[in-house]
DNA sequence: CATCTCATGTAAACAGTTACATGATTCA
DNA sequence: TGAATCATGTAACTGTTTACATGAGATG
């Protein structure tokens, strides 16, 4: 039940929001540790302002509602930091594609990464243009150091995810050469990483 | 419904398998593109044998049954791969917790980031005990080489990970540093993968 | 005036977890 | 002989998606 988590860390940082705006947040790479479809949002908004954790903030003529974080939220947010355990289990859909291609012949396998590749650069450019907006307005508060290590931390995946991809490319499209020498510039460069 | 992608990937490397073993490399870090619970295992498993797409291959005196994929389930599987888009959103549990730090006090924060840079160090290890089992027997098939790939991903990420975690705590516990001087490194480090 | 984005929701179906139950085998 | 691991499953519950429904406001 992490979505519910998920809000409370959006809320967390102070500013009112309506499910609309959570909902963009979720879709793009800004917030995009915690994916969850539209009306899953609504309803666990719902959910949550009955239970006490938000609260309505504004509500217009028609339905536009925007929600703040309660004290008892936010001690929610906290327990839920310190006594919960961190669920590490993996599902990535993305990956599991990668590890099945050689049961595919050559000329799919390279049509999937190609449009593998171009979605991870698509999401480059998103984070990039994220930076540049930042560089306009950035308030070097508790929040805002934070989030620049999530932007750091989506950057650097992303990039070792495209150099990957070309190593695998090679490594299923030609047998002849060998998988460890293919990968050996991207080892070792992570490997300089780790002390 | 990727957990039937997941069985039906497993199964298409060719050896027989029982739930309780796909349960086995769901859990751990050989085969985990997929997590899955225990009885979601085998309730699929029954659907699947039901639907063709995998046949029981052989159940002794007590309930112990392997299965292997049919023709018909390495067809869903290409199927798969090459008509249904692939699913790019993420659910990062961790991550999420990491995002959201800065409402705790030093202290506690300090703590939250030792115990996920432990659990980090501890996937490095088995991944690295994975190699060493591999030195032996390595067959140089397709299977392998992609397989060996999945392998070099989760070393490059677990190690982004932790060298980012290092950068994360000086972020949060030091407010006199700059977040982007902090993470120069990495950043540069991954700088070099990508032309 | 049609289409896109904004904005919210309900209901049914499906996916996944948790708690529970059972019993064999292995190892100290 | 008691505990851990092997091995499979059911039932109730919770989480998530999909399809559908509605209507305002902005853009071309």
């Amino acid at each position: 039940m992490a979505l519910k988590h998920a809000i409370l860390s959006a809320l967390s940082r102070g500013v009112a929001r309506t499910g609309y705006e959570l909902n963009v947040a979720f879709r793009d790479v800004t917030d995009s540790a915690w994916h969850a479809s539209p009306s899953q949002v609504y309803s666990e908004l719902q959910k949550m302002d009955a239970s006490g954790l938000i609260a309505v903030h504004k509500r217009d003529e028609r339905g536009k509602t925007s929600y703040v974080i309660t004290d008892e939220g936010m001690g929610e947010l906290r327990r839920w930091l310190i006594d919960d355990e961190p669920d590490h289990s993996v599902r990535d859909d993305a990956m599991l594609r990668m590890l099945t291609l050689w049961v595919l012949d050559k000329e799919t396998i390279n049509y999937l990464i190609d449009a593998e590749v171009a979605f991870q650069q698509r999401r480059l450019l998103q984070l990039k243009r994220l930076l540049r907006d930042w560089k306009e307005t950035r308030p070097d508060t508790p929040v805002w150091r934070n989030r620049y290590s999530a932007y750091v931390m989506n950057v650097s995946v992303t990039t070792v995810r495209l150099s990957w991809l070309k190593g695998l490319r090679e490594v299923l499209l030609d047998e002849s050469v060998d998988p460890e020498e293919v990968f050996t510039y991207l080892t070792d460069t992570v490997d300089n990483l780790h002390i």
